[in-house]
DNA sequence: ATATGTGAATAGGTTCACAGCC
DNA sequence: GGCTGTGAACCTATTCACATAT
């Protein structure tokens, strides 16, 4: 497949996928194209993806509940291991198939399945407090879902994914 | 406030913050710093979410229901006066506090409500078909959660939310 | 004294243009 | 002939440095 048609299919320009492809080596074949297959196999391996990914969920709310029975996660090579809140009573529609424990049992379950990241989905108040924790017992990753500013040591990884800026971004283009 | 104390806050530096402020004008005063409940109603104005905006949300699977509760939109300004789905009668646990209406009358409430903005949770294999149908009634802003690229007019603008993707993202950055 | 606003300098990212290889 | 890989050119965004205002 040409790099033509691989970034159409990305959204992206072909230069812009060939030049990023090559940060990382040479995997096509001039005249030809990529062994998507292969390509496909490479990236895997990079994101750390071929082997199945343990990921332990904090606070489920709404949204946390939403997020253990997204099927997305799962399809790329991650497992929920774990889903913690301070209330694991609250009834829930559907049974979960994710284990679901009390917020201190999260430390044991992190370092008895070894795991690296982290999806926090807890009030803003509560959110830099668990932070601290999960950093404390190994977490280097956290895919952060609530609206404020984590402070963490430098070797940690946050990923902020923030709803109502993603919809107030969008406002602002329909405005104007 | 000072830019610095902002720009904490927000978790970018001061003279990025401050450059940024002055792409819509002068809103400090040297020597003091910014008044924080005039720039806050001056963002919002930009933003236009002083008056609130109606906002539509189609797919009510887990993650579109998780977002119908997610009360961070109400809190930035955004109404969510419509939820379509092709299944209106699968159950649910809580009585939702939105409308919920079969997909055929979405063409309907964007036009009545004048809505501009859509919030897309279908599955990826109806989110092109379903944009096109925002789009010929008068969307011009998609936020979507589909780990698809939309094909749109380029006045319409879209958000692409892909959770997945911003795992896999940390995957990276945990491995190396 | 303190903190903004901003041109200039720097850094970072994207696209071009084409040599190199199948 | 077709398509990759890549230095060079270009464009955009961030940071610096300081004149300006209170």
């Amino acid at each position: 497949m040409s790099s033509e048609a691989l970034a159409k299919a990305a959204g992206v320009k072909s230069t812009q996928l060939r030049k990023d492809l090559t940060y990382f080596g040479q995997f096509g074949t001039r005249g030809l194209g990529y062994d998507v297959d292969q390509l496909a196999h490479m990236i895997s391996d990079l994101l750390g993806t071929n082997s199945l990914q343990p990921v332990v969920l904090i606070g489920v709310g709404n949204l946390g509940l939403a997020l253990l029975s997204y099927k997305g996660f799962a399809a790329e090579g991650f497992e929920i291991v774990g889903a913690f809140d301070v209330d694991t009573k609250r009834r829930r529609e559907k049974p979960l198939t994710t284990p679901l424990y009390d917020m201190s049992q999260m430390e044991n379950v992190v370092q008895a399945r070894q795991v690296k990241m982290a999806i926090l989905t807890v009030p803003a108040s509560a959110a830099q407090e668990v932070a601290n924790r999960l950093v404390a017992v190994g977490i280097t990753g956290i895919l952060n879902f609530s609206p404020i500013v984590l402070t963490v040591p430098e070797d940690v990884v946050v990923n902020n994914v923030n709803l109502a800026i993603e919809l107030e971004n969008l406002s602002y283009f329909v405005q104007h």
